[in-house]
DNA sequence: TATATTAATTGACACTGTCAATTGACATTG
DNA sequence: CAATGTCAATTGACAGTGTCAATTAATATA
């Protein structure tokens, strides 16, 4: 049809594949998000993707590519005129709660392991690192204001596998429903800032439950 | 072939179409998971699964209740000798992070949604009634001792919860190496053991932190 | 106006899940 | 003991999928 696509029109035609394929996927699941439906409510023919990706593995890591970019745009949104330091952290935690409740579907896809043990594209590595950079903001001032007692670096990690493991077995069913949900969120924000060691004897039993910590 | 199947015959017939799907999906992924390979594999012709299994999605239930059942073994071999409350907590701790990793794919299947919110089977939900009351039999002792902060069922959905997301992000790549790893299940003791909150006024903070707890 | 370039479509293939139609071995019965 | 009915098991068949080679068609350049 055309002579050399520009730069732009092949990330804009990318970027409208991946969208929809977006759509698709939350709307109906995974088994719904075929390469052909795609093509065809895309109004293109069937093997038209292939030109912007050479798999649909591919597209799917472009997907997941995508999901964090959205997150990441969410919390810078969520942080908009937030100074408190706990409310900064709060926030952040309640945008990823409710990211991944509105966006099941994307949210699984983007923490599931595709390609066979293949490490992480440059392109999703970029944006996973300044997505790390974004929540580990917060968590930095509070360090520095001695609020906390772990660096923010490992404690970032520390909440982020807490509040996916939540959603993650939540999705899974294993845990109850939305009730059943929620005390546990609450038990486990309750556990993460105080431990589950209760506070006579913390200190006798520190020796006993973790000899070998700090 | 033969005239009524008695029911032993069966299960022993499913259990061994389960095993083998397993094997097929541990050593290969999900994607070399096919039903005709798995019929040909079983020396058996290509639709005779479907006298087993409704569904291809039928035959994933049935791995995801033989994964609780493993887990569940594993642990009451693990607990065998074992006294001492925190030593019975870590050694279901460490058997839960050694059949994740030594089984990955059926892992991760265990922990996915398969059926769109459907409810959980009969046959599961027995499985993981069986599979929480074990995990959570240490605890009950350890809390009937006074060494708890938390009511055991609800500390046994947290602790699973924390160890599940490290499990599911180690797996997505997104934590680092395998150095990395242990760092970060290190943190993630300590943390649930003591909080991430310092000692030094440590009661302030739970004023701040969280007001609505306790 | 003719040609080269390249985006896009079509044709084709192997493979999958799934089920209807068929086969064949055994237990029962006359 | 022979005929028959009953099921387990196989085969045939079909729609749908990912994928790529061969083909078409549109446009920038000469």
């Amino acid at each position: 049809m055309a002579k050399e696509l520009t730069q732009d029109q092949i990330v804009e035609k990318r970027a409208s594949l991946i969208a929809h394929a977006i759509t698709i996927l939350d709307s109906e699941g995974p088994d719904a998000l075929t390469l052909r439906r795609l093509a065809v409510e895309a109004g293109v023919s069937r093997s038209t993707p292939y030109l912007y990706f050479k798999d649909k593995a591919a597209l799917k890591d472009a997907m997941q590519v995508e999901g964090f970019i959205m997150l990441t745009s969410a919390y810078k949104k969520a942080l908009e005129g937030l100074t408190h330091n706990r409310m900064r952290m709060k926030s952040l935690g309640d945008t990823y709660v409710a990211f991944a409740l509105a966006h099941p579907e994307l949210y699984e896809l983007i923490f599931l392991t595709k390609s066979r043990r293949a490490p992480m594209s440059d392109n999703l590595a970029k944006v996973v690192d300044a997505y790390c950079v974004l929540t580990e903001e917060p968590m930095q001032a509070a360090w520095d204001a001695g609020e906390l007692s772990m660096e923010p670096e490992r404690l970032n990690k520390v909440l982020w596998v807490s509040l996916h493991g939540l959603l993650s077995l939540n999705r899974a069913g294993v845990i109850g429903g939305q009730s059943d949900f929620e005390a546990l969120r609450a038990d486990l924000g309750k556990i993460l800032c105080f431990g589950f060691l209760p506070d006579d004897g913390r200190q006798e039993l520190k020796t006993i439950y973790a000899p070998d910590l700090d």
